[in-house]
DNA sequence: AATATATTAGAAATCGATTGCATATTTGTA
DNA sequence: TACAAATATGCAATCGATTTCTAATATATT
């Protein structure tokens, strides 16, 4: 290594009396270039210790082989199961991943986006923040044709591609489910309603209810953001009032919430399911740590990330055909039955 | 936006009538260009959509404002803690976190810290695959001065930095506390000797065992990759001779086989913490969340990641001189007590 | 023998931002 | 008035890999 710097191309050409453009077809193992001299420029290669500089032919290529990715939290079973899946995807096509955690903040998720953006992240896959209604920060990557996928938390109203759950299914399997056990009343507890995966979900709660003529009760269902704290506040409410009018299940669109609702239930001493009959979403191992095992909707985060991944290769790799049309994939989900809900 | 490609600099130069060495340090509010001219050339960037190009700039400045990652798994409850403490710290010195998972695949791992070299990563932090005993593939950070920052599983004998917990008196502690608690048969589940968590925290409950003049048993301990299927068939070892033989508390270098060794117990009918005393390790919240709940060993997850990075920070920025000199951080660690021990 | 066709290699421009040095203009000072 | 100093801007090289176009051999074909 000369001058404490790296040695490049350049040094190799230097090295074997050739120059750089034979030594980079070397490498590329190109077909112009003899069998000999590619031997010779890897052999070099190998005694001077170089190393590829990515960065530079990114540059030149206008090619980062690097998407970015930007979501809430990592630390969650759903999103990290679904990064997982993601990277393995985007390994195999030796694309790298460049993971950020908006923290739920909408400013952070700007200035992720504009980052990434100014990084050359050849696409982008999201899930929004709870809080982002405004989503013209993600148009530098539309307008620059730069691949934009949305899953999970998907806007409302602006055209990208994107992955989801089958959430008004999930919710309505498991209400039915509910209802099929001979619940009447069935709380719900869930994220805002402006989040596309609460809404749905309110959806398929709320069409399940009807389709058996029962009303949705406004009084018994919930809409906050879903950590612990909150969801042990709205038991509280549902719970107040004389027992005739407590209700005799809880919906609850998050696993946390539902274990949240399990451990009221349980200091409050009543009996689940018998009393109380409780299902979670997501699926997260904790459901089946418990006691009791917790009835969940498995979200298949693994087939969601590699979607998510393949559409965007897809996309750069221009099979799909940019233009003003946009895909939107619909992940199968199930209904896992546990004790929660006597099966 | 001209010919399908992004505006540059020299575009927003062309716009004004100037160079683009003057718009770039206009850009960078340099102290030599006049007001009106940063004015001018702000406007005129918003005007055209201009985007920094953070890949050009790497390459001129040699420096990415990028630090690689690469860690087993980035599910589990601590390594995602720690991700984000990595995360936040980072983001105030304006750098980015390229992330990667190794699978606990030493050859991935390898071809990772090769493709993060190659994408300029200013520096690495690691923490290796269980399986990781030559670490040789690190060399080319260590021989380019790049900073090399290991955490939680760290090398014997590798010359690097490290951020660890106290692994030796976490251990010590938790078996200390079973012992008081009258526990006579202690029994350990770890996993290889040969990573360094594992053979602390098994010098740390021996020693712990030795000081009360217990010899450690060598038909308690196992060590296994801390799977609940491993953790299931320890029990079984465990469990399967007279009853006279059972330990009557097994100390679990992780949660996932404290949560094994909790369930086996419960399916067998042993009263716990009466018959039998459980102890995990990293106070995963399941630990909590689990009846009876589990005592467990805080790491500080959050503060390992802060360390780790600002260390890393304080080493590219030069504060740390570069040398022969090895910075090891041990972060302290808690014993949290709770029901599965009678506390 | 002469032309055609592979085969192999090099020169130089390019990607976009940065910066040392030179230059031009203005203001300040003796 | 003349020279020093401050202010504002431009030129051109640089970072390292890639690629188009060109050129030099070597082999093949008639």
């Amino acid at each position: 290594m000369k001058k404490g710097s790296e040695n490049t191309m350049k040094d190799i050409a230097l090295e074997l009396g050739l120059s750089s453009s034979t030594v980079s077809r070397a490498l590329q193992d190109h077909p112009h270039i003899s069998q000999e001299t590619k031997i010779k420029v890897n052999e070099a290669a190998n005694r001077l210790g170089y190393s590829y500089n990515a960065v530079a032919a990114s540059l030149r290529n206008s090619k980062s082989n690097t998407i970015g990715l930007i979501i809430p939290r990592i630390s969650k079973y759903y999103q990290s199961t679904v990064i997982t899946a993601i990277q393995n995807k985007l390994h195999e096509h030796k694309y790298n991943l460049m993971i950020c955690q908006s923290n739920e903040s909408p400013e952070l998720e700007k200035e992720l986006v504009n980052a990434l953006y100014a990084s050359r992240v050849e696409g982008l896959i999201v899930s929004s923040t709870l809080n982002t209604t405004d989503f013209t920060h993600f148009d530098v990557f539309s307008r620059s044709n730069r691949p934009l996928v949305f899953f999970d938390r998907v806007p409302k109203n602006y055209p990208a591609h994107r992955i989801q759950g089958d959430d008004y299914h999930g919710a309505h399997m498991a209400t039915n489910h509910l209802l099929a056990q001979g619940c009447r009343k069935v709380a719900f507890i869930g994220g805002p309603l402006f989040c596309n995966l609460y809404r749905e979900r309110y959806e398929g709660y709320s069409d399940a209810l009807k389709a058996r003529n029962l009303a949705p009760d406004a009084s018994m269902a919930f809409f906050h953001d879903l950590t612990k704290e909150n969801a042990l506040l709205s038991c509280e409410k549902l719970f107040s009032g004389k027992k005739d009018n407590w209700p005799d299940a809880v919906f609850c669109c998050n696993d946390t919430a539902a274990l949240a609702v399990t451990s009221y239930a349980k200091k409050c001493n009543m009996e689940i399911p018998g009393q109380l009959k409780i299902t979670g979403y997501s699926n997260d191992p904790l459901t089946e740590i418990i006691n009791p095992t917790i009835t969940s909707v498995e979200q298949y985060p693994s087939e969601v990330g590699t979607q998510a991944a393949g559409m965007i290769m897809n996309l750069i790799q221009q099979k799909l055909k940019p233009g003003k049309n946009f895909i939107s994939v619909t992940v199968a989900v199930d209904l896992v039955k546990r004790d929660s809900t006597d099966k």
